[in-house]
DNA sequence: GTGTTACATTCGCTAACGCAAATTCATACC
DNA sequence: GGTATGAATTTGCGTTAGCGAATGTAACAC
């Protein structure tokens, strides 16, 4: 309840270079975990737990979908929460990996050709779709 | 130098309920150790560690002078840091632990006898002088 | 039912964090 | 010189965080 606890919390979450790839790729829109998985190339059991770690931040929420379970970035309970969060997420948007990363979901996301890992997944929907197929 | 490298560091610095009243109370200019040691009521090495903490993370600088050694708030590398940070304190002037610290701070730099701890200390120089004396 | 897919969780392990207590360092004063 | 003051650092300890590896669980296919 105390902002001050609550700035914590954010912050304690926010201070890991996954979770904040993770976020990068969530501002874009909704998408299930397989999609984390093929773009960081990290183990899913590492994406999962830094997906609960956010989950229980109070920064994602969850929707499941038969097999899949998609993420997407929840409302703050602070609106000036919000706006900070914002602001950081584009400040993320500089970073090269986070470019990259990026690139590599709208690629995805176009592609008449998905690796095997995620040919079976829902395609995610972007808020800002980007450039061409491949 | 990569963004998201300093962003971790910035977030991991924002961590901590101490480091976030030490900041607090640093936006509003700068400060020696004992005032803060006075201010929030914990024992000197522990402020002197995360203040350390703060300076190793590029938050903070220092400026000695005689037996005290003044901290203020830096210059960001990135200004769009400093923006978010400007913000962030801006936020946590919501809080009620943190506006009893900064009232406890304008009352100590305007009251006409201190505290044997910080008696002899030079007074700071607020940005934003506050209310009436005691 | 069996098996497979998609994801979550648990188990050890190591590294880092935060703390209190004690110590050390630097400066000022006598 | 010696002492006192303001601050930083070290030491030891309990707690937490992050990791890989293995295991567990829920939904679909058959």
């Amino acid at each position: 309840m105390p902002i001050k606890r609550n700035l914590e919390r954010l912050f304690q979450a926010l201070a890991d270079g996954t979770r904040l790839r993770l976020l990068n790729l969530l501002a874009e829109g909704e998408l299930c975990v397989c999609y984390f998985v093929e773009i960081l190339g990290e183990p899913q059991p590492k994406i999962s737990r830094h997906l609960a770690y956010l989950r229980r931040a109070g920064l994602v929420e969850t929707r499941r979908d038969g097999k899949w379970i998609h993420y997407r970035i929840g409302e703050l309970e602070s609106s000036a929460l919000g706006e900070t969060l914002e602001q950081i997420l584009g400040i993320l948007k500089l970073d090269p990996q986070m470019q990259r990363d990026l690139r590599a979901l709208r690629t995805a996301c176009c592609a008449v050709r998905l690796p095997p890992s995620i040919a079976d997944a829902p395609r995610p929907v972007l808020a800002n779709p980007g450039s061409r197929a491949s």
